[in-house]
DNA sequence: ATCAGCACCTGTTGGC
DNA sequence: TGCCAACAGGTGCTGA
C-alpha cells in the first residue's frame, strides 16, 4: 500500500516525467474513481502540469491554472507514464504494458486502468487500480483545506507531537494512522516506527513517556527517510512512476512477519488486530 | 465532538 | 486439482 515514502517516490518520478505537459484529453474508465467532491474533471483539458508533489499520501498535481489534481492511490492504485513510442509502464508481473500512444484506445487499455490524462505530445499518465478504491479529485482553491490532512510526518517536531498526543486515550498505533492529525503514515510504517521506538502499539497515545515520544519521533522520521532512500516498500504490488518496485520491503522488521523471530531478541513477532488493521509487534521489545 | 464499525472492491490465499 | 469463502486494507460515512 502506498504510504508517504511510496507516494514521495512516485511524485518525484512524475514531476520529472510530466512537468510542462499540456492535457489534451481525459479518459475516465470507472466513474467512481473521480471523487464526488471533485470539480468537473473535464476542466483539466487545456491545462498544463506545473509541478508534482505530495501532501500526506496524496499525489498533488499542480496545474498552471492554479487548480490541483489530487490523486489518492489507496491500496492498489498506481500512476505510470507512457510516452509516445515507448512503453515505460510494466504490469504486476514485470511485463511491459502495450504502447497506447498510437491512436485512441476504444476501451480501457489495460485491465485495471480507471483514469488517464492524455497529453498533447501523445504521452499519457495512467491511473490503474485493481480494487477501485483509489480516487482523483480536481480542486480549485485551498488544497490543504480540501484534503483535511494534518502536519506531514516528516515535518513533525517534538513540540507538535507532544501537543497532538496530550490526553489522547486512543491507542498510539491507531493515532499514527489518523491522517487528520499526522499526514503520510500508513500501516506498514506505523508498525515499523513503533517497533524501532520500542513502543507497544496498544499503549494509549497520551500515556507515552517523554523518552518514548522522543524515540518515536526519531524512529518515525528515520524509517520514512530510509524508505524513501530505498524508493519505498513493494509489499503488495506497489511500483513507482517508472513501473519499478521499491527495495525497502527487504528491510522491514515486523510488518508481515507474524510468527517469525524478532530481529532484535528472537521472540516470535505477534499479530493482533487494532482498529481493524493488522498490527505486528514484538511482545518482548515493545512496552 | 469523538469513535467504533461497516462499505467499498477484487485478487490472492487457505481450507476442504 | 478445483472450488469457494475469507481475507487484505485506507478512508468516507453512519450511527451510537
Amino acid at each position: 500500500m502506498p504510504e508517504l515514502p511510496e507516494v514521495e517516490t512516485i511524485a518525484r518520478g512524475l514531476d520529472a516525467a510530466i512537468r510542462g505537459r499540456t492535457i489534451a484529453r481525459v479518459d475516465v474508465w470507472w466513474g467512481r474513481t473521480v471523487d464526488s467532491r471533485s470539480e468537473p474533471i473535464e476542466r483539466l483539458v487545456g491545462d498544463t502540469i506545473a509541478s508534482v508533489g505530495r501532501v500526506g499520501k496524496f499525489v498533488i498535481i499542480g496545474l498552471t491554472s492554479g487548480r490541483t489534481l489530487a490523486v489518492h492511490l489507496r491500496m492498489t492504485g498506481r500512476l505510470t507514464v507512457a510516452d509516445r513510442g515507448t512503453a515505460a509502464a510494466v504490469d504486476r508481473k514485470g511485463r511491459p504494458l502495450p504502447d497506447l500512444s498510437k491512436g485512441r484506445p476504444l476501451r480501457e487499455p489495460s485491465k485495471h486502468e480507471r483514469f488517464a490524462l492524455v497529453f498533447r505530445d501523445g504521452g499519457r499518465l495512467a491511473f490503474s487500480d485493481a480494487r477501485k478504491f483509489g480516487r482523483v479529485r480536481l480542486i480549485d482553491g485551498d488544497v490543504a483545506r480540501a484534503l483535511d490532512v494534518g502536519i506531514d510526518a516528516l515535518a513533525l517536531g517534538a513540540a507538535s507531537l507532544r501537543a497532538l498526543l496530550a490526553r489522547r486515550t486512543t491507542r498510539i498505533k491507531t493515532f499514527l494512522l489518523d491522517q487528520r492529525r499526522i499526514g503520510g503514515v500508513g500501516n506498514i510504517y506505523a508498525n515499523e516506527a513503533l517497533f524501532r521506538a520500542r513502543v507497544h502499539p496498544k499503549r494509549r497515545a497520551g500515556k507515552l513517556t517523554a523518552l518514548q515520544r522522543t524515540r518515536l519521533l526519531r524512529e518515525l522520521r528515520a524509517v520514512l527517510r530510509s524508505a524513501i532512500a530505498s524508493r519505498g516498500s513493494s509489499v503488495d504490488d506497489y511500483v513507482d512512476a517508472e513501473g519499478m518496485p521499491g527495495e525497502f520491503q527487504k528491510l522491514l522488521k515486523v510488518y508481515g512477519r507474524a510468527g517469525l523471530p524478532c530481529r532484535r531478541c528472537r521472540t516470535p513477532i505477534k499479530r493482533i488486530v487494532l482498529g481493524q488493521r493488522g498490527t505486528f509487534y514484538c511482545p518482548a521489545c515493545q512496552r
